[in-house]
DNA sequence: ATGTTAGTTAGCCGCATGGCTAAACATGAA
DNA sequence: TTCATGTTTAGCCATGCGGCTAACTAACAT
């Protein structure tokens, strides 16, 4: 499936991994430094280096290198198109009821002819 | 990182795959059964089997057999989790402006004195 | 009973992911 | 200059993912 939403696919695929998720919900609280965003995930820097790429890769991370440290902060409006398809797809499904809705009036209409 | 909610990443990982999502678009106008979601995707079956089987194993959908066919729903409420999630984000971020307000104030009183 | 239709299972292939170590840079301090 | 610090790059390894074909099962139709 060519898709159009190539951003989406990274997004999702960027939260789907509980350490990412972690250090989003860390740097919700401000930036931090790379090392210090290692620390609590007891995993080794270089690894640590590859979630914060997936990060940046889909845009929900920006970092910044000031002297030898680099570092990174979140971007919240990144999370917008994520909600945005929880949207729809909730305005799908409730059309649907309401066409389901309609359905079940026009059949107590006709019982009650 | 062992995280405590398998669901999220299972979730998140399941709408990570353009496929799987438009299969979920589809499912969100009514039910439908296998070989009429895989026709639109251009996928063999087996492997569209397996798509659905991660929105299964996701939550997201729920199957049933029917004669020979295996009918497929999608399940709305799966995503409640994911917008809870983006909610609580959203929450922190926002507390995160609030203490930066706080602290433009306080900066602001003392510079006043 | 025989064929057709709808799913299912098994297994292969290539590429991506998530972890690691070891070695290279780059910058600030002594 | 030399050393310590904070990344960064390169490359290895096992596992997982998304696609496929081929072969098997389970209903329904003739």
């Amino acid at each position: 499936m060519a898709k159009h939403e190539p951003d989406l696919s990274l997004l999702f695929h960027a939260l789907a991994d509980p350490t990412r998720r972690s250090i989003l919900t860390r740097l919700a609280r401000g930036p931090a430094p790379v090392t210090e965003l290692a620390n609590p995930t007891g995993l080794r820097l270089p690894t640590v280096m590859r979630h914060l790429s997936v990060l940046e890769a889909a845009g929900l991370i920006a970092t910044s290198k000031d002297g030898r440290v680099r570092s990174c902060a979140i971007v919240p409006e990144a999370l917008a198109p994520v909600r945005t398809w929880l949207d729809e797809q909730r305005e799908i499904w409730e059309g649907r009821l309401d066409r389901m809705d309609e359905y079940v009036m026009k059949l107590m209409e006709e019982r009650a002819k």
